[in-house]
RNA sequence: GGGCGGAUAGCUCAGCUGGUUAGAGCGCCUCGUUUACACCGAGGAGGUCGCGGGUUCGAGCCCUGCUCCGCCCACCA
């Protein structure tokens, strides 16, 4: 009968579980310790991806792992408005339905917004809730709120009253499908390969020529000079004279410049200040005059010369360069790969432009930013990332915030009919210093990093000193991928100081990307991306997030690998087999009251009992270093072993061996509690990655919780680590060993696993007190095989060895295969050779670490003891018979 | 142009400050349906750790040069 694990039906329970008991709401009036991360808010610009279920499903995962320690959790949770991609996406959508949002103008097309926001919202949190996270639902904000309007001008107003924030005409990137300006970090830098052309121009005063070279030239129409690097021998004499443009016979100066690199090209440069930044830098030392020739919608906007005139600049530069090539002036072209900005939104070419913005003053902030980082108060995981942040920190630019979008935050300024320009937090009905009521309105919104970078503190009700502020500001993680450590990370960081005057976190979790199969990079645009929503249809949430935790810290990118959560998949119903089929079903006769025994004494524990206990406290150990160093692929895996090999393979399979036992009910509640715990320990370690199938598990033991989410986190016991539990376990390795060497001699013999009679074995140990009577039938029973006494006369056993056991085995009706002996004395003979050069060689006794030295000798007693062993046998046996 | 990361089994990846015979999952081969699990169990094959130098008693790990792949930054004419 099918009965596997059935996440379908248990996933909704579980989450409607969580839901009643209020796991994920923190009580403001806790007196616990608290824990705070600040979910960052997805876009509503459609579904989450796997980024998100992967840093998501990360913070769930320490949520859940500190609660169970004892700490008031608050997880809170957002959305973020997203004005551009969000607006575009709207863009796209009407562009489908053959209409655009100039046709329906700014009411229509804020209500098209508000209904997406209110659809795709709800979608968000709908999947967040499918993945189990446990968010603070109560708490939810979005940058659109009243409150976090509020903030988002107090501190525009600040930076504005104390001239960090200025406005001004600068070169800006512009995007001419969206008509906004954006900022240098949402650049998306493209190969193209284009057409370098030689533009050959004449000099006033002389009479020569000078050639520069340019990929653009219709920008020529706007060029207001010509540089040259300083000292270039081959342009000496035209500096101080002039050159003559074609086409708009403009005069223009040549003079040098250090921005020239004097090896590319002609070492000329036209210099066009409107339409290139480097020439507009170059153009502001040297007073050129700046003429656009660009209009903003990306077309040519040169009303004299009428040819390009409203011509797309991509065809003007086809134009240009095809009037210059008739009249002489175009004399060489050649390909030329350059890298071409796009709008990292929208895809389209980026077109710089003179324009006046709004921009944010940054060393100050950055001076914050750096300190916090350099000083070790904010740490980054992994490390590496703790460079890249104050590389670009150090080098970091003026901030353009202004967009001319429909969508976003207002710029809170406004100017009077007197020429005062001021910030507000509430709506002004006049000029706050002469009281004029002809106000107009800045027509620009804010970027919507503006806002986003004030979330850990502005979420809390920041600047009132709210109680939900006091209590939970500052927060302590931040997890999220590498992609918006500039864009985000560090504008957090800047303005979380410089307007709290603390750190808003304390570490920054930098998740791994998880590419496409093909090692590409998941996108919309190329199709290859995957819904997380199908993966927990097709292998259940649990199977999702333990991949997508095991796999999001591991530090390095990894490819989409179905196969590894598939795997978690058939983990969960490895759980879900051992606790309800065989613990529960079996052991408890269907009933988990049968399952809740006294703690045995120490003394009734069996050497297997607390091998197992000591394994236990191993992966305890192994699972809070994990934790401490966001490294959950060491606790995850070690989990996945210790669950499913030590416990389910090795320790139910020797518990098995005694249930049937009536004579020793001491042993079988030893085993019984043994396991329970086992169990107990493994699922508590287990339930912040894989939540769904350990609380289904965990209900079936005895004693249950409602749910894990209120038990503590599993601490090593002492009975796990002392003395007696130490030697039982090298005691059962050392079985276990064994038990491999005589199932592979079965196998190697052709005896069916299972052919119990046919396998007979003595144990013995090299010690001189022989094993106990227990271990030999343990090891008996999991080969298995039959214990005896004495071997028949005439047969010759073949001997395996595992650490001081060794055991005869006998194969009924097979004759050893002398091979199989020989083959372990050529082993353990080169072990021998190995460990005897090694311990010869002075420089290792001498230069190596003591215990590496005494582990080298206590092998190499160990593997001669073995050998003489080995040999002994041998002499007797059906080699020396056959000869 | 500068920087970061990667190259380990057929595939996807672990391998912490250098120290047993380099591991896992999947795939592959052999055997097995004994009442937890065939979404399973048992046994097994498979790797000169990208290439060349070097340091060391000892190198997958450290140094150096090189080759490919990915990413970031840069005034990218």
């Amino acid at each position: 009968m099918d009965n596997h694990f059935d996440w379908a039906s248990v996933e909704p329970r579980w989450r409607e579980r969580w839901r009643e008991l209020g796991v994920g709401h923190a009580d403001i009036t806790s007196t616990k310790p608290v824990y705070v991360i600040a979910l960052p808010p997805p876009n509503i610009t459609g579904a989450l991806h796997m980024g998100h279920a992967s840093t998501f499903s990360i913070q769930d995962t320490l949520c859940r792992q500190r609660r169970m320690r004892g700490f008031e959790v608050e997880w809170c949770p957002g959305t973020d408005h997203a004005a551009i991609a969000t607006q575009n996406v709207i863009e796209r959508q009407l562009a489908d339905e053959g209409t655009t949002k100039e046709a329906l103008g700014r009411a229509a097309f804020q209500v098209r917004v508000e209904a997406w926001y209110e659809e795709y919202g709800g979608r968000i949190y709908e999947q967040m809730r499918r993945m189990g996270y446990t968010c603070d639902w109560d708490r939810m904000r979005f940058t659109l709120d009243d409150a976090y309007v509020h903030s988002i001008r107090l501190v525009f107003k600040t930076l504005f009253d104390e001239g960090l924030v200025y406005r001004g005409p600068r070169i800006v990137n512009w995007c001419p499908r969206c008509r906004s300006a954006i900022s240098d970090e949402e650049i998306d830098w493209q190969e193209h390969t284009d057409p370098l052309y030689y533009l050959k121009y004449p000099v006033v005063e002389n009479g020569a020529h000078i050639t520069v070279a340019t990929v653009r030239p219709e920008t020529m129409l706007g060029d207001t000079g010509v540089a040259v690097a300083p000292g270039d021998a081959r342009y000496k004499s035209l500096v101080g004279k002039h050159a003559t443009l074609p086409l708009t016979w403009r005069v223009v100066p040549i003079f040098e410049d250090a921005a020239v690199r004097p090896e590319f090209g002609t070492g000329a440069l036209k210099v066009t200040p409107g339409h290139d930044a480097t020439d507009y830098e170059i153009g502001s030392r040297h007073a050129l005059p700046i003429i656009n020739v660009i209009a903003l919608d990306g077309t040519m906007d040169v009303p004299s010369l009428p040819q390009f005139h409203g011509m797309p600049a991509d065809q003007a530069r086809i134009a240009v360069a095809d009037a210059l090539r008739e009249m002489g002036v175009l004399v060489k072209e050649e390909p030329y790969l350059h890298e071409v900005g796009h709008c990292d939104r929208c895809g389209t070419v980026l077109e710089p432009i003179v324009s006046e913005q709004w921009w944010v003053r940054m060393p100050s902030l950055a001076a914050l930013g750096i300190g916090a980082v350099e000083s070790g108060e904010i740490r980054f995981h992994p490390a590496r990332y703790t460079d890249v942040y104050l590389s670009w920190m150090r080098n970091i630019k003026d901030w353009c915030i202004s967009r001319q979008i429909w969508l976003g935050h207002a710029i809170p300024v406004s100017t009077c009919g007197n020429g005062h320009r001021f910030a507000w937090i509430d709506p002004p009905a006049s000029c706050v210093e002469c009281g004029d009521t002809s106000l107009t309105n800045d027509p620009d919104v804010l970027d919507t990093w503006f806002s986003s970078g004030l979330w850990p503190f502005a979420i809390f009700g920041w600047p009132e000193q709210t109680p939900e502020f006091e209590k939970f500001y500052p927060t302590d993680a931040l997890v999220t991928g590498r992609d918006i450590i500039f864009l985000w990370v560090a504008r957090m960081i800047m303005t979380g100081l410089k307007f709290t005057g603390r750190n808003p976190f304390t570490d920054v979790l930098i998740t791994s990307t998880i590419q496409a199969v093909d090692g590409s990079r998941m996108s919309k645009s190329k199709g290859n991306v995957i819904d997380p929503l199908e993966l927990i249809d097709q292998y259940g949430a649990d199977a999702l997030r333990a991949w997508a935790g095991a796999v999001g810290t591991s530090g390095q990118d990894m490819r989409f690998d179905a196969d590894r959560i598939a795997a978690y998949q058939r983990f969960a119903n490895k759980l879900w087999q051992v606790t309800s089929g065989f613990l529960v079903a079996r052991v408890g006769n269907g009933s988990p009251a049968e399952l809740d025994v006294h703690p045995p004494r120490p003394d009734t524990l069996r050497p297997e009992d607390r091998w197992m206990l000591g394994e236990l406290a191993t992966v305890v150990r192994d699972c809070d270093a994990g934790f401490e160093a966001f490294r959950f692929h060491d606790a995850v895996e070690r989990l996945y072993d210790t669950s499913w090999h030590t416990f389910c393979d090795w320790y139910i399979e020797m518990v098995k061996l005694r249930l049937t036992d009536a004579t020793d009910p001491e042993s079988r509640r030893a085993a019984v509690w043994t396991a329970v715990t086992a169990l107990d320990v493994l699922l508590r370690l287990l339930h912040p990655f894989m939540p769904f199938i350990t609380e289904e598990c965990a209900q079936l033991l005895p004693n249950a919780a409602p749910t894990l989410q209120q038990r503590s986190w599993p601490e090593v016991d002492a009975l796990w680590t002392n003395e007696a539990t130490t030697l039982a376990h090298r005691e059962i390795a050392e079985a276990i060993e064994l038990v491999q060497r005589i199932r592979a001699a079965g196998h190697d013999h052709n005896v069916p696993r299972g052919a119990k009679d046919r396998v007979r074995i003595i144990v013995r140990s090299d010690d001189g007190t022989g094993p106990t009577k227990h271990i030999s039938r343990l090891i008996a029973g999991l080969v298995p095989a039959t214990v005896v006494d004495a071997h028949e006369r005439g047969v010759d056993p073949l001997v395996v060895v595992s650490g001081r056991l060794h055991a005869e085995v006998v194969i009924a009706d097979t004759a050893v295969d002398a091979n199989a002996a020989r083959r372990q004395i050529g082993t353990l003979e080169a072990t021998v050779t190995r460990l005897e050069t090694q311990l010869a060689n002075q420089g290792f006794v001498a230069g190596a670490p003591d215990h590496v030295v005494d582990e080298a000798r206590r092998r190499l007693a160990e593997a001669k003891a073995q050998l003489d062993l080995l040999r002994r046998n041998q002499s007797g046996g059906p080699t020396d018979a056959a000869s």
